[in-house]
DNA sequence: TCTAAATATCGGAATTTCCCGATATACCAA
DNA sequence: TTGGTATATCGGGAAATTCCGATATTTAGA
C-alpha cells in the first residue's frame, strides 16, 4: 500500500469522478454496459469526456494504486472498485497518518 | 473541504512526514521547541532537511488544505494538526468517495 | 530607532502531471 | 486470414509541482 501513489491517484477531479461512478454503477451506467466485474472502459470514457487513451491511463493508475480491479472479458475490460482498499485507507488516515 | 487540495497536500513524502511528526511531537521534538500550539517552523525544517523556504511553503500548503493550524507567538509560528480534518477525511473516504 | 532572528513570499530551473493524437495489441466474427 | 472493435501504450506539448536561493516581513531586544 503505497500511500503517496494512492494520494496522487486521488488528486485529480476526473479520477475522483470515476471512483464515484464505480461506487454506484447502477445509477450511472446502463445495465448492458456493466456486470458483476464492473463497467467497461468505453462507457467510463464517454462519461468522463476525455480521450480513450487518457481514460485508459487513469484507470491503469487507479489500478496500480490498488483502488480498482480489472477483469478482461473478451475485448472488454471491466473495472470495479476494490472496497477493501478504501476501507484500509480510511483506517490509515484515522489512525496512522 | 477541498478534496483535491487535501489529496495533493498528502501526495508528498516530506509533507506526510511532517504530519507524522506533528501527531506525536513529544517523540520528535524537545520540550523547549513545542507547546500546546504545536511545533515551530525551524524545528520542523531541521528534521525535514530541506530549506526554510520549502518547509514554510509546505506548512502553508498543509494549512490551506485544513490539515494543520498555525499560531503566531512572538517571532515564532507554531503548527499543530487539526485532528478534526483527519477524522472528517477518514469518514469521507469510508462513505463518500 | 537599529539589528538580529524567525518566518513568509518571490522568481526560477528541473521534474512531474495532464491530456492529447498516433500507434500497438488483443480479441471477435466473417 | 482479414477487418473491425475495445483497450493499452507511446511520444510529446502545456501546465503544475518540487525545491532552491534571494528577498521581504514581522517581531524582540539593545
Amino acid at each position: 500500500m503505497d500511500q503517496i501513489e494512492i494520494f496522487k491517484a486521488l488528486s485529480n477531479k476526473t479520477r475522483l469522478q470515476i471512483l464515484t461512478w464505480l461506487k454506484n454503477p447502477e445509477i450511472y451506467f446502463a445495465p448492458e454496459h456493466r456486470n458483476a466485474d464492473g463497467v467497461c472502459v468505453g462507457m467510463i470514457q464517454e462519461k468522463a469526456g476525455l480521450t480513450q487513451s487518457t481514460v485508459s491511463e487513469y484507470l491503469t493508475m487507479l489500478k496500480k494504486a490498488g483502488l480498482i480491479e480489472a477483469t478482461r472479458v473478451g475485448q472488454w475490460t471491466y473495472y470495479k472498485r476494490n472496497e477493501e482498499a478504501f476501507a484500509a485507507l480510511s483506517k490509515l488516515i484515522e489512525s496512522e497518518i
